[in-house]
DNA sequence: CAGCATCCTGCGTGATACTG
DNA sequence: CAGTATCACGCAGGATGCTG
């Protein structure tokens, strides 16, 4: 069930995305499906780069964060009902239309939290 | 180096900024400070508008939050030392930098959350 | 007015083990 | 491979009272 009684009547779209986007990975997710469908597994690994002092993520946890994802209907997940499982998770329109402003976020990190990542990276990962 | 310590090897922007931000009110705040400096209660009462069900907040969050936004260098803190407190927070320049990001949040979630906002709202709140 | 001190609670996150 | 089931924990967030 989409919402039952939200939509509070917030009038500030902002808290709202942040509810939607709260969670350590949902925002990387997004951008890691930007490219492309990714499955379980390569989503999993795809958090863990770049991140290197960062341990395996709990299972639990990334699926809570898909399924939030897919509720939120800005990803979609395709279950090919294979014998070795196989699910690949793809970003829906409403997803798609959120990857600039991901990169309107992470082209001002970069910018402005001055991290190991330089401005050579921004345009590389374009 | 600017760093001296901080700079967990992230890597990645958007995981930085995820926690630059985290908290409920950190980015309403920002976007209520782009109009101009605001005081502690003016803060407070501004984040009661347009969450109509909302409680109170607690002065130990929003404080939090404050202190927070300004150890990120994104905010202010004038005190003018009155005996009557009166203090006023500002968005730095990095803060300043930071509004068309909220922007970009703001309207891509009016467009796509549909909320009880209109799409009049979004340039009247320009 | 602009906070700080204290207590309390829920949930987000992590770790481990197990299954279809 | 792609998850679910359990247990455990820290911390954000709320409530209340007090202060300079």
């Amino acid at each position: 069930m989409p919402n039952s009684k939200s939509t509070p009547p917030c009038g500030c779209p902002v808290a709202a995305f942040q509810k939607m986007i709260s969670g350590k990975y949902k925002l990387r997710i997004m951008w890691d499906l930007k490219d492309g469908p990714l499955r379980y597994g390569e989503i999993r690994s795809g958090l863990l780069r770049g991140a290197i002092g960062t341990k395996e993520i709990a299972p639990r946890v990334l699926s809570r964060e898909l399924k939030a994802l897919t509720g939120s209907g800005l990803i979609d997940r395709k279950d090919y009902g294979l014998v070795p499982p196989k699910v690949e998770y793809r970003l829906t329109r409403k997803g798609q239309s959120f990857v600039p402003v991901i990169d309107a976020i992470r082209k001002w990190g970069v910018r402005h939290l001055a991290q190991s990542t330089s401005v050579e990276q921004v345009e590389a990962a374009e």
